[in-house]
DNA sequence: ATAGTCACCTGAGCGC
DNA sequence: TGCGCTCAGGTGACTA
């Protein structure tokens, strides 16, 4: 049921999707694949989104902009405030699914490997930073990871993708597998208003080397940390660890 | 094809 | 207390 349709794209659901059961959830990078028999609700929760299960006589708050209705009185009900989250149904594979079939690989498989960011980035100019939070290079890497892992692999963000080594791509693949890991398992990072599931915070914030710590000083080395703007986004590095 | 910018949206935080 | 401004972020669309 769908309260105000103004997500990420128009949210249009297929009447095909109702009496479906829910058979089971997945995820490809980002977005949550909700699985039907038949159908596939692909939910991208965008930077503010958050599923939770509640009564469907729980009073509508702010931002409730969806509700999945399942048996019995519950619901999984979308709140989304800065509706940036995304929903999209698919009867054919998700894999074929416009918004999924150009990912490249998840960052914590097999798939993923410093010898391929390497392949993949001879001859760009581009940043390294924005090289590694494009979705088709690796899935997974937003601003605050990216910063986090170039300053674990000492790589300084603005460096062009096409001249950094294999070896250092190598040294980059294993920074971006622990900090995801790590992140992962701390409940991820709350910034600002941004909770987790249980509307706790995430506790990676507190092992953040440089995102957020613009002249504030490295935990390594002691230099002030740098603070630019790559790809409009906030970058922070270290002059001395980074190079 | 690649690289860079824009846009979407709301609430927090800040200066006055 | 309130107003107005800036910023944050993921990612597709657009421009050059």
């Amino acid at each position: 049921m769908v309260r105000d349709p103004r997500l990420r794209w128009p949210v249009v659901v297929p009447d095909e999707l109702s009496g479906l059961r829910l058979s089971s959830v997945d995820r490809r990078a980002k977005y949550l694949l909700l699985r039907f028999p038949g159908m596939t609700a692909i939910v991208h929760l965008g930077m503010s989104g958050r599923l939770r299960v509640v009564s469907e006589n729980l009073p509508v708050g702010k931002h409730d902009h969806v509700d999945f209705r399942f048996e019995g009185d519950r619901v999984l009900r979308l709140n989304d405030p800065r509706r940036f989250g995304s929903i999209h149904f698919s009867d054919d594979p998700v894999e074929a699914h416009w918004l999924i079939k150009n990912l490249g690989p998840e960052p914590l498989s097999r798939d993923f490997s410093g010898e391929q960011m390497h392949r993949l980035s001879r001859r760009r100019h581009q940043a390294v930073k924005m090289f590694i939070m494009n979705a088709q290079v690796v899935v997974g890497v937003g601003n605050i990871y990216a910063n986090e892992a170039l300053y674990r692999a000492g790589i300084r963000p603005r460096n062009a993708a096409g001249r950094v080594s294999k070896a250092r791509y190598l040294e980059l693949e294993s920074a971006i597998r622990s900090t995801l890991s790590e992140a992962i398992e701390m409940g991820g990072t709350t910034l600002r208003d941004y909770f987790g599931s249980e509307g706790k915070p995430g506790y990676f914030r507190q092992k953040l080397f440089v995102y957020g710590r613009e002249g504030e000083e490295c935990r390594r080395c002691s230099t002030e940390l740098k603070g630019i703007r790559l790809g409009q986004r906030a970058t922070v590095y270290c002059p001395t660890c980074q190079h």
